[in-house]
DNA sequence: AGAATATATTCTATTTTGGCTATATGGTAA
DNA sequence: TTACCATATAGCCAAAATAGAATATATTCT
């Protein structure tokens, strides 16, 4: 119950629904979030903490940067089933299709690094 | 968006969930699950319309009683969705399984009219 | 009509959550 | 080493959520 707990009360949230549908798209470093989402970055740093404990993202340091990308859903068979839904869900969302069509204009290479 | 969130909101509580696993295996009326989760007839009536906007469940009054029972899925395709999968997941789930197994015990005209 | 019962709503107290600022950590480059 | 940069954590505050007590509504029975 918990761990199906976890999932649910991680994906009730806005933008850590946005997050994973942005990384359905590619892997991103947190500060190409921030940009994306326009939220501070110690915010975004928490979104994914709680994501992480769901067994909805995952992460990869890469020297100073970290790399999220979607959890293969070993971690947990709620969030893997619920990863895959949402490849169909909300694509027609005004928010999350505006931010999507966003992303080649965000790298890490402009964003940060100033 | 909204919709969805609605929807993983509702199935972020404890309690909300247990009402949605009891409803599984029969229709139940407010004093029944009141008894069965030992929590007060307000709360119960709040998730409930909680989960009923979430299009989780829906209600139809009988006299006295109102009768809850899980929603057929037309409200929601979220809401559809995760009821399916709700029907495998968490049965093995303790404080589920103990619930369901004192299903019997719990009657209306046992329970209310006193 | 009045009494009793099942459910809904309101109000209040407590807890949880999401955002921000400030600070700490850890890696990189000079 | 020092300076810098990306990320994480801590602390604070306002908004939202949860539970219970008290109250309101609606239906049935006498």
């Amino acid at each position: 119950m918990k761990d199906f707990l976890k999932v649910m009360k991680a994906l009730s949230d806005p933008n850590r629904v946005r997050i994973l549908k942005m990384l359905q798209h590619r892997i991103m470093c947190v500060c190409e979030m921030q940009a994306a989402l326009k939220i501070t970055q110690p915010s975004v740093s928490k979104h994914l903490r709680i994501l992480e404990e769901a067994g909805l993202v995952m992460s990869s340091k890469d020297g100073m940067w970290v790399n999220y990308g979607l959890a293969d859903g070993s971690a947990s068979p709620y969030a893997a089933s619920l990863l895959g839904h949402l490849r169909h869900w909300l694509n027609e969302d005004k928010s999350v299709s505006k931010l999507v069509k966003s992303l080649p204009s965000i790298q890490r290479e402009w964003i940060c690094k100033k």
